[in-house]
DNA sequence: TTAAACTTTCAAAAATTATTGAAAGTTTAT
DNA sequence: ATAAACTTTCAATAATTTTTGAAAGTTTAA
């Protein structure tokens, strides 16, 4: 494999793997592909590299900085926008980390507690539907407990001490 | 909120919710009825309260048998099959962390070894190429490592102990 | 102020994914 | 062996999501 081949390989790979971290094809490509290059990119270079047209570009361009994984860079004496993504996978883990507990964790956790808080008229299936539902409340709360520790450590800690912990 | 109105909102949110542990929306909804279900559920049930078609709920019926989530069960002189559930939180979410990681991020790490070992040939852009895709590949591999090693505990452990540790 | 260079927006089209329903398949009881 | 009771399959359809591209918008230089 050479380095077109590997380029392509990993960028495929990534984009289809979006959907794990809650991203569409383009935006994680575009990614991935700012990911692993040695200077920001403009538009049109990642247009012609992925072949997409500017206004999907353009949009997910804007998604990733929504989600605070890709920013802008002004390069001096040039009019067109750079851009360019965050290098270290610690801090990108972490953001990713953070936006999904955000997005998507802490709404469900809000909706289960006002499920598991409804009035026992002691029905056996409302009975279960309250065990059921504040079990999953409980778990669901721990682990967005533990994303958001992790989240919060400094970049290191994860490889460093996780590694330890679970060795 | 009473209970058919918390049973709704329980499987409408845990439908929506299926992209993110990855499965589709009637799967998901599936499983919510029958994991706050107090008996087995026939197909026939299942169809009724979710207001899907036979085709539909036996192709995800067999997914989450796949899955390992849903276990038929045998009703003596019934003929019907009846369905249900894990009903235990942790042990369901040892399943599914189980099963993500052997569908999905197994075959991620596969990839990112392979790119992460292509032939340095001293331009920059393959350097950035291999450095970026083996701090990616170190990262995943070790958060594989983190979810194998929760889901190889039994039960308990992860509300006990990991509460402990990030206190 | 104007025009060139560039970006954003968004309705329409394309692609993908989920769902239906009826025919084919299977199992069980007699 | 037959028929009733039930489940599975899968081609067609529907719903959803993504992508396009051209018009509208913005910024900069002169």
């Amino acid at each position: 494999m050479n380095y077109k081949e590997g380029k392509e390989k990993f960028i495929s790979t990534w984009g289809s793997l979006g959907s794990l971290w809650g991203i569409n094809k383009a935006m994680a490509q575009i990614q991935a592909l700012l990911f692993i290059s040695t200077k920001p990119l403009s538009m049109e270079d990642i247009m012609e590299e992925l072949k997409i047209s500017r206004g999907n570009t353009s949009m997910n361009l804007r998604q990733l900085m929504d989600w605070g994984i890709v920013t802008k860079e002004i390069i001096p004496g040039e009019r067109k926008e750079y851009f360019s993504t965050e290098k270290d996978v610690q801090e990108l883990a972490r953001i990713v980390a953070k936006e999904r507990s955000r997005r998507e964790i802490k709404p469900v956790i809000k909706v289960l507690k006002e499920v598991s808080s409804i009035k026992d008229d002691g029905n056996e299936n409302t009975k279960e539907l309250i065990k059921q539902t504040q079990a999953l409340h409980e778990l669901t709360d721990t682990m967005d407990l533990m994303i958001n520790k992790v989240v919060n450590q400094n970049q290191n800690w994860l490889t460093k001490s996780l590694l330890k912990l679970f060795k």
